[in-house]
DNA sequence: AACATTCCGTTGCCATAACCACGAAAGGTG
DNA sequence: CACCTTTCGTGGTTATGGCAACGGAATGTT
């Protein structure tokens, strides 16, 4: 049971939250595993919040490949994309363990004129766009990282990615080789031996999900 | 000379684009062919919209190697995700022909306790959070498209998404050639070889910038 | 018209990554 | 401890895509 606030409702005092429910703005939910809570192709004026289990962001391809695009747990949002801009989703959003959700309604938020002047609306709209300017962020750099044609420059670019954000050159990855391969759009074993390679090569040593930069990519 | 407003200024009036000037939130620039506006590793408070000409989004990446991620025309927006987050730019933003710009301080408009409560912050506000959603949207659907690993299902993809968005099974795309090799991650002359490819199948046809989908990939 | 330029299709070669399959190591569970 | 499952490295084979080079078509320029 997690209690810490998601970070889309940090300064939400509980009388504001109290207001946000009984507008219907805000509901907590419950979804056993497996459940979908967004479904591809529909639209949706709510974001989730997971409360405590995890959340399965995937993708079904044209040829029912499945692509999974994160695992959210407890504080993270969802959805929030599609029901700011009203698009059809892209993608399922997949109860992946029994979870606690909160669904809030963006759209009466962002558009209702009378909830739309209370002190929560501004925050959550604050917020809102401070989540999906980062997102923003994490999309680009793994777009960067994806745009390589070959193998080593991908895996250089996220371990060094990596490496700025921690400020080490030894640190932990959040993923192991499945994982990393379905990151970096490349096949498992075409990864081990790529890495494996660079190990001969002096360039890294790794173990598991612990990897170590031996020669730094410097910038000048 | 491009008079039509940006979409991020619609429905600002004449005063209050002289209000945002006078206290130094937005101010007109312009900018040489070949001029850096943002640099790689610098941070922002403002963003960019061009008034005329074009700017290009590029990315530098640990080899030298440039990758054009956007051309910007009259009306776009640039570097708002810098200035909102305050992250340090992965790209340079470069005047690729003479330029007209607007600048705009987002920190102003967003943090500013005084500033922050006048009509026109709370328009722009709105609309940055529209626009970075739509942002997030359109890398998103890029994502999607190019994590396929071999060609033919990425530009089956592009394709049919192309299709989706005009509703249409004949269309022009944006790109040419090389433009579209690079957007999907791939060879030129690989590109050249799979539309061919596919082209004697009797899936498309195609000329120039010009498709036509022939044999359309259906959903039930 | 002669020329340059850009865009596009095609070809051949080869490095490379996808794919399949196996076995070893590590971790969890009874 | 024995067993099962997950994770990871390796080997071999094949298909694919990157690369370089060329020629043709279309367009623009002088």
């Amino acid at each position: 049971m997690q209690k810490k606030n998601a970070p889309l409702l940090q300064g939400i005092t509980e009388e504001e939250r109290h207001a946000m429910e009984a507008c219907g703005c805000l509901r907590a939910a419950r979804c056993a595993k497996g459940a979908v809570i967004f479904r591809t192709g529909e639209t949706t004026r709510q974001l989730g919040i997971v409360r405590a289990g995890r959340v399965s962001i995937e993708h079904i391809d044209l040829w029912g490949g499945r692509h999974i695009l994160s695992k959210l747990g407890p504080g993270h949002v969802f959805g929030e994309v599609y029901a700011i801009t009203g698009a059809q989703l892209m993608v399922d959003a997949v109860a992946s363990e029994d979870c606690s959700l909160l669904l809030l309604d963006v759209r009466t938020v962002l558009h209702d004129p009378v909830q739309q002047e209370t002190s929560w609306a501004k925050t959550i709209a604050r917020r809102l766009l401070q989540i999906s300017a980062g997102k923003n962020l994490l999309l680009s750099a793994r777009m960067f990282q994806t745009s390589f044609k070959k193998a080593r420059p991908r895996i250089e670019a996220y371990l060094t990615s990596v490496a700025r954000a921690t400020g080490r050159t030894e640190f932990d990855i959040p993923f192991d080789r499945q994982e990393l391969a379905d990151y970096l759009n490349l096949d498992r074993s075409a990864l081990s031996k790529e890495l494996g390679r660079m190990r001969e090569e002096g360039l890294l040593a790794f173990r598991k999900n612990h990897f170590q930069l031996l020669q730094a990519v410097d910038e000048p």
